[in-house]
DNA sequence: TTGATTTCCATTAAATACCATGTTATTCCT
DNA sequence: AGGAATAACATGGTATTTAATGGAAATCAA
């Protein structure tokens, strides 16, 4: 049973905007969607309201009624919340993988990400990203600039170690 | 029951990318993947995110879920969080062993090591490697460079002694 | 009715399952 | 203990299935 999003994954866009969720994905959104059967199509939220962060992001159901519950614990009527169900559920849609495993991205979203012929899938473990291939490179090569000082790679691999699990601040996170 | 991923053996890759999995790895990976049971083929999960490495690492799916799981306690949209998904979960793949005991290495994770005709692989308790034979003689051959110094193979050594476990601070790891 | 969206069908390229063989290791029986 | 029978491994080749993707038909909406 796969209950995480792993792997880089090129898709072609076409005309329509239909592309092809990775096979894997698929079954990742299949495991994670709570009204699933054998019979039906797995369903998932798309998300765009994470402005900076270039890309749209696919969850599961059971992926985002974690986020959903979060935001339902705040207080209601607070601006943060407000915020946030602004960006996490204004911003975002609901749909459905059709019978060939394909999804429509609408020409909204498609200008959104700057998406023309090819769309990559990045898995996040409990969320994937769709990414213009080209702005993904750059985003990786980003990471990389953070992480080339050997130090600042293990201290970031360090969030990993069970003992110091409890020892560092939240601001490291 | 086998637990732990030991020894180093050397198998061939065809054209395909295929590969044996070592039969005492495999002993493991059955051990370790908790929806296994005699009927199955074990599933286990590739990891080529670290880039300095060399290598590709390979997880049981206990294994990887404790590094998914310590992933997942990190705040959810923080910069390091980000990261880590992608070096551990965007560069990586979940597969399974075939019924002949074998998996496959795709083209792009062959080059990602540069293997051509074999793949070295190498038990690291929790986890094992997979390495381009040469590539592999390198890696030990640095290793031999830095416990040359007695001293230093002793300072290393120490790290397993009770008495000094909760001496050392977290850099001397 | 016409443009847009969704469903259905067809193709091919790639991934996976299946089968076969030589070889080594293990078991079992006398 | 020796040797035959059996099982387990590594590995090569072939067949079958699935995934990705393009195009056409049908449905919906303005």
């Amino acid at each position: 049973m796969i209950k995480r999003f792993r792997g880089e994954w090129t898709n072609k866009v076409d005309a329509k905007g239909r592309v092809s969720i990775p096979a894997s994905f698929r079954r990742v959104l299949e495991t994670c969607d709570p009204d699933w059967n054998e019979s039906l199509f797995p369903s998932l939220v798309l998300v765009y309201g994470r402005k900076g962060s270039g890309c749209i992001e696919g969850y599961s159901i059971r992926s985002i009624q974690e986020v959903d519950d979060m935001i339902s614990a705040l207080p209601r009527y607070s601006k943060n919340r407000e915020i946030l169900e602004r960006l996490l559920n204004s911003s975002s849609v609901q749909t459905q993988v059709d019978e060939n495993g394909r999804i429509v991205l609408s020409s909204k979203l498609r200008e959104m990400i700057g998406i023309t012929g090819e769309a990559l899938f990045a898995g996040m473990g409990e969320k994937f990203q769709i990414w213009n291939p080209n702005s993904y490179q750059k985003n990786m090569l980003e990471i990389f600039e953070i992480i080339k000082d050997p130090g600042s790679e293990q201290r970031i691999f360090d969030l990993l170690d069970k003992k110091t699990m409890n020892k560092h601040s939240d601001k490291d996170d």
